[in-house]
RNA sequence: GCGGGCGUAGCUCAGCUGGUAGAGCCCCGGAUUGUGAUUCCGGCCGUCGCGGGUUCGAAUCCCGUCGCUCGCCCCA
């Protein structure tokens, strides 16, 4: 094993036995944003350094310690990017997408961060993203919610909840982070070092601590909710109704906070149980400063990203079964004659049964190997051609499963023969079907 | 950045209290002529993560190191 390449620490290959359930996220998200009317975006994986320190937030964990920087040749700093969203506003802006027009929008591709990877995190991970441009009523907040709880349904995940809260505005954010660091130096003394030191970065990411010894602390500390404005109020309280109505069950969370520094108003979350200690699955909010303050028009905004690797994970453990797709036809060859005849048979049969799949057996073998291979493969049917076929113009058609009946068949009568017995329809084009 | 666990064939793992490695799977070949999945036979596969120490002798003990993994933190 010794001086074996290897692959970057928390930067994961997907081998070819995870990607039935990769691809089954990626088509069913690609769907279903089209149901709702949501374009596909993509930008870069590389943004200014800049950007990140100015959306997410200069004293945030993630841009403070755990971005991939890097000066370029020009001398420029640059980023990969921990999410998505602030490179999605900085090209909304920049491509005039937001003046005087609304954008439902979504994306989705790596993103990097340099954490210490463990169960359901990695440095380079995975996100699909969504986010309405626009719209500031809460309408639009429970219609991103819809959309993720209908990617649960379509994907058979039952195991995740959602909470929900409100952050107001940064005014009445600002006014309660104040009373709240006034409340935790008074009792300075029931803190643990974690939340000592979030008492100077982030106060209200004491709220979300996970030490038992905290909790009574955090239960006697002023509640956001108390300290919200009137019209983050109004809007929570119409948005808690409006999930109500869509049949979206959920929680009030007043402990939900965020760890970016853009979010306002309503924020959410939808976790599990199911994956070990990093049990946030899809998290989102409003982010209505956003926008103007990457210098664009003022805009109101929400989104959410979710973690394909944690969804995949929640499949795999719910024991959700994602199939490889497996060719129908094997095609053995066998013999010198037959291996050159082979390729232009694949083709054809290809034109005429597009989706189907021939996997054409390459690199010779016995008779026997190669029958193996077609077992192995998962085809429904061998088709053997031989040298002695090929001097008759016929193959053999042998059914792998079930009854493992055989017969000849002429070259030419093979794409209706194969169509019949996979009970699939012949292309009727006549080109490659494209 | 901080803790715990683990590192033996491509994969999953066995190898007790030290005597220089094994199984299953996979792959290849064979068991009558050109026909798979079962069965049988044979073959292939390792500097036991790496470096050092103790010892007549270490995969087995000790130290270091790297890697993986789980948790803290953070978050999708």
């Amino acid at each position: 094993m010794k001086d074996k390449l290897q692959a970057v620490r928390g930067m994961n290959d997907l081998l070819t036995d995870q990607l039935p359930w990769w691809q089954l996220v990626e088509r069913s998200a690609c769907t279903l944003f089209a149901d709702y009317g949501y374009q596909e975006l993509r930008v870069p994986l590389v943004e200014r350094t800049e950007l990140f320190k100015r959306s997410i937030g200069e004293h945030t964990d993630i841009v403070e310690k755990e971005m991939y920087s890097f000066e370029d040749r020009g001398g420029d700093s640059l980023s990969l990017r921990p999410e998505a969203t602030a490179g999605l506003v900085r090209a909304a802006i920049e491509h005039g997408l937001l003046h005087n027009q609304k954008q439902r929008l979504w994306t989705s591709g790596p993103m990097f961060r340099h954490e210490r990877p463990q169960q359901g995190r990695y440095r380079q991970f995975h996100q699909i993203d969504c986010e309405a441009f626009g719209y500031e009523g809460p309408d639009v907040d429970v219609e991103v919610i819809q959309i993720s709880a209908r990617l649960w349904r379509m994907l058979g995940i039952t195991d995740v909840r959602l909470r929900v809260n409100s952050l107001g505005t940064p005014e009445s954010r600002r006014q309660y982070r104040a009373l709240l660091v006034a409340y935790f130096e008074r009792h300075r003394a029931a803190l643990d070092a974690d939340s000592l030191r979030r008492l100077e970065s982030n106060p209200m990411r004491i709220l979300d601590s996970k030490n038992p010894a905290m909790q009574e602390a955090i239960a006697g500390a002023p509640a956001l909710a108390d300290h919200l404005d009137p019209d983050s109020r109004a809007h929570f309280e119409r948005f808690c109704d409006l999930l109500g109505a869509g049949g979206i069950p959920y929680e009030v969370d007043p402990r939900l906070v965020r760890g970016l520094d853009y979010y306002t108003r309503t924020v959410f979350e939808w976790t599990t149980t199911a994956l070990g200690t990093q049990d946030a699955v899809c998290s989102g909010g409003r982010y209505d400063g956003l926008v103007a303050q990457l210098g664009g028009d003022p805009t109101p905004a929400i989104g959410w990203a979710l973690g394909i690797e944690r969804i995949v994970g929640l499949m795999q453990a719910a024991g959700k079964a994602a199939d490889a797709t497996v060719p129908a036809v094997y095609l053995v060859l066998s013999g010198d004659r037959a291996e050159r005849a082979g390729l232009a048979i694949a083709e054809r049969l290809r034109d005429a049964l597009p989706g189907a799949g021939c996997l054409a057996n390459m690199g010779g073998g016995s008779l026997k190997s190669q029958m193996k291979r077609a077992d192995k493969s998962g085809a429904q049917l061998a088709l053997i051609i031989g040298d002695d076929e090929i001097a008759r113009g016929s193959a053999a058609v042998r059914k792998l499963r079930g009854d493992a009946s055989q017969q000849d068949c002429p070259l030419h009568e093979l794409p209706e023969r194969i169509a019949a017995l996979l009970g699939r329809k012949l292309n009727s084009r006549s080109d490659d079907g494209r």
